[in-house]
DNA sequence: GAGTCAAGTGACAGTAACTCTCAAAAGAGA
DNA sequence: TCTCTTTTGAGAGTTACTGTCACTTGACTC
């Protein structure tokens, strides 16, 4: 997750609030018990009651912090520095290849410091139809940042169609190899995989 | 829809029974009713109970012929013919140029014979959350079918990782394309539409 | 250090999409 | 007409989620 509440950044930032720093306790007390509760009972059999009793909070609180049961699960910080990857890529490089940089360097990271999660989160998100759906749809969360940073690049509207498209179907195939490095076992190579899908989208979709 | 239950296709068969006439009779009118519905007050604000009194039967029964709500939208099919139209194109053809054929003929012949609810539906889902995500979902549907073809043509394995790239690319790619259509009104020209759609995707994603 | 204010929390009630079970109704075939 | 099977409706139960309200707990002021 690298997320501002895990302990390997939770240091960064000018000392935070009593109240703060309780947030953030209990939010990833939510998530931990969330994930722990998945692990041993699947996730469809999981209540909410039970993650609330398990985090030791009342069930109206786990509404607050995650709007729903799914985003305990997809609720991460990895876009800014996807972004700030992408940003330091050339313009001229057409985006396929920006994106293969920026991807290959945020993954390596995140592989390096919060595999485990990694893992489990991957694996959540191709058994469980709720979250593939909302993994897979298009413009969800990162979606708007890489659309962004994209139009920047070429000069071309924010809203523009082929931005828009060039991005999902970056997304829909990222997604795609991930599914199937799950299926596999996770065995493959992730970084050599999502480079060969990359290969695939930069020569046309051609087989 | 040109699904089995419109008039259009239905006189096809031997003579069906009493039986198989009331069921596609009862599908007809929940659908009929479930679309009216949400026409007038949102697809939100319409709960199931309501379609049911609406299509006059018991609400067990929606659920008998739509396992979700949101299926009383999504379910359709088109599949056939977009398989026969794919199945018709030369092997050679790379992937993007094959599904451009198919797509657009199929795609004029909805057109032309079920307009208004083709309209209706990509408003549906465009403006309802759910109904996105389903519709984004990239080897939802259609997806197994296509992969079959495309598998087929190139003699690879039905789950071979590139194939199903492919697959969800060009569906992500075409489903961003109608949300576009959509927003901008429906005003456009959707073939053209897609036919640009189609050229980014066959061109290596540059802008 | 007491007092005020706002943010965070829990208890509770309510809604609606499903699921399951079982008995009644209706079509199919003899 | 009688039986067998499929389809249906009724009802009860589960669970994710929403909204409200009173209570607690940090934050800030004097």
């Amino acid at each position: 997750m690298a997320s501002a509440e895990t302990p390997s950044v939770a240091q960064t930032g000018p000392r935070l609030g009593l109240r703060e720093r309780k947030k953030i306790q209990t939010r990833q007390a939510i998530r931990r018990a969330a994930y722990r509760l998945y692990g041993q009972q699947g996730y469809d059999a999981t209540t909410v009651d039970q993650i609330a009793e398990a985090a030791d909070v009342s069930p109206s609180t786990v509404f607050r912090y995650f709007p729903t049961k799914e985003d305990i699960v997809l609720t991460d910080e990895y876009d800014p520095a996807l972004e700030a990857a992408l940003r330091a890529r050339p313009a001229e490089e057409p985006p396929v290849e920006a994106f293969r940089h920026a991807a290959m360097a945020s993954m390596r990271h995140i592989l390096a410091h919060d595999m485990d999660e990694f893992r489990q989160r991957a694996r959540l998100m191709s058994e469980v139809p709720a979250l593939r759906r909302r993994a897979a749809e298009g413009m969800g969360e990162s979606g708007p940042m890489l659309c962004a940073v994209l139009a920047e690049r070429t000069g071309r509207a924010a809203g523009d169609v082929e931005v828009r498209i060039v991005v999902v179907a970056i997304f829909a195939a990222m997604n795609e190899a991930l599914l199937h490095w799950v299926e596999q076992g996770q065995q493959e190579d992730v970084i050599a995989l999502v480079g060969r899908t990359l290969d695939v989208l930069g020569r046309g979709l051609t087989l």
